[in-house]
Order: C-alpha cells, then structure tokens, then sequence
DNA sequence: ATGTCCACCTGCTGGC
DNA sequence: TGCCAGCAGGTGGACA
C-alpha cells in the first residue's frame, strides 16, 4: 500500500498501542519477509519497552529500551491490524504488548521488512542513512530539490521516486505531484536547476506541490480520488485546462499526466 | 558514477 | 464459468 502518508496514518495508529508499552510476546509465522528476521529477533524485542514510534520516509522506526531500534518497512502489501486475532496466511508477526494491546503485520506479497539496528538505524543494509531529507521538513525546499536534481539525465519521474532525492514519495505522489506543478514526468530532472544547482521556477513549483499532496493525504486520512493518478483518457482537472489524462510507462511503472498543461 | 532493467511474491481484474 | 495475461502503492542488485 504505502507511501509516505499511508506509512504516516500507520504510525499514528499504532502509536497510542506500543509507546511505553513491553513486547510481551513476540510471534514469527516465518522466517522472514523480503529479508529474514534477524538473529534472535522475538528475545530482543520481548521484556523491552517502546519509547518512541518514529518515521523516516516509509519506515517506521520504534525505538527500544534496549538501545535498539526495530526498523519496519511495509513494502507494497504491507499492513498491521490491531487487536485482532491472527489466523490470515499473511499474517506473519505478531507483537502482544504489556499493554494488552496485540498487534499483527500482514503482508501477502513479503516485499515488506523487519530488522534490528543500533540506535539511529546506521548499519542497517541498504541504510536508512542514504535516504535524502523528509519532504514536509523544513530542511526540504526549492534549494534542496534542485541541488540534488542538478545535472541529472533521467527523468522527474526517476529522480523523485529515488528515494536519496526525497524521502518517501512513491509511484502516486510523486505522478500527483508533477500534476500539480503542471511539470511533464518525462522532463529531465536537471532542467528544474540552473546548471549551478539554483532552483528554477520549476523547482519551486514541485517542493511546494510534493509538501502539498503529501499534506492533503495526512490530512484526509484515507488514500481516495487521485488527481491525476489512474485517470487515464479522462478529462484534467485544472483549471482551463480541456487536456485528456494519458498514461505511459516510465522504469515498468505507470506515470499518468495531462500532456497539454504539464510541461 | 549514472541510468535502466529485473527479480522478489501474491492477489485481483479484465478479456477471451 | 474458467483460465490467463497483465498489473499493483517498493526496493536493491545486476548490468550497460
């Protein structure tokens, strides 16, 4: 399911439910996910408390009294229900908390995953320290955007869903996003910058919209009507606009845009 | 280094 | 009704 908004109402969930709670039990249905739990994976968690549930991109981050910090990525069917029985196929961990709060990752496909690191998530393979600046931060602006755009031969399409550029957009937002800065996915990524690495217009345009739709999401709570995403051959909707959404594929993956006013 | 492609896995949909 | 190709919101590794 997820982009950085889903993976935000999933923190928002389960926050009240394992904040300064213990890992009673902790039950494995397999071995692993995309990756297998790491060695020891229930004894280090259970006896130890959850002091806090944080976000970085997709990934939630729960650190433990422990000094470790379970790293938690939803993949693309990834999904927890809370305090309901197991017994689904893909139901494969279970946290019961001191709290009497039990908590079950679902996730049919298995691209999610599950680690422990030292504190930080330093270490942790493929690295939580490679991933570029939060989107709704302040440290993530016109400025930022174009540096990392500069001199980049692909598309936007490729540049804002690496996730060292921006941190968290995925297939939909980033496609709602260059709607909404009226910016084509085919364009290359490097024209958004002055070949110094100064934002153009155009990178003004995108961080607002990227701070946008992802705002909107959060704030709506559910992931609903799209602007632009999965409306291929319908109308656009901007303003004045009479274009027909059309849809192409960039890197395998579907990008939708309104070819008359995304440029 | 940079950019592109593919594999990982299951479930659902639309066409025949 | 059944079957099957194609597609799905992510990521990392292999390759040019």
């Amino acid at each position: 399911m997820p982009e950085l908004p889903e993976v935000e109402l999933v923190r928002l969930a389960l926050q009240p439910l394992l904040e300064g709670a213990r890992f009673d039990t902790v039950r494995l249905n397999r071995a692993g996910l995309r990756t297998p739990f790491p060695a020891d994976f229930a004894g280090r968690l259970e006896g130890h408390m959850v002091r806090a549930l944080e976000r970085r991109g997709k990934y939630l981050l729960a650190s433990l009294s422990s000094g470790e910090t379970l790293v938690m990525h939803l993949g693309m069917s990834g999904s927890f229900r809370l305090n309901e029985a197991d017994g689904d196929r893909h139901d494969h961990v279970v946290f019961e908390m001191s709290s009497g709060h039990v908590v079950v990752f679902n996730d049919p496909r298995r691209f999610g995953f599950m680690d422990l690191v030292a504190a930080g998530g330093g270490g942790m393979r493929g690295g939580l320290d490679r991933l570029g600046p939060e989107p709704l931060s302040p440290a993530f602006d016109a400025s930022t955007l174009a540096r990392a755009c500069r001199g980049r031969r692909t598309s936007l399409k490729a540049a804002l869903s690496d996730q060292r550029v921006v941190a968290g957009l995925g297939n939909i937002y980033v496609v709602e996003a260059l709607y909404r800065a009226r910016l084509s996915p085919r364009r290359r990524a490097a024209t958004i910058a002055t070949p110094g690495g100064q934002p153009r217009d155009a990178a003004r345009r995108l961080a607002q919209a990227i701070k946008q739709v992802l705002r909107d999401a959060v704030a709506r709570g559910e992931r609903n009507r799209f602007r632009v995403y999965d409306r291929e051959g319908e109308r656009c909707l901007t303003g004045g606009c009479s274009g027909v959404i059309r849809r192409i594929t960039q890197a395998g993956r579907s990008s939708f845009y309104c070819p008359a006013c995304q440029r």
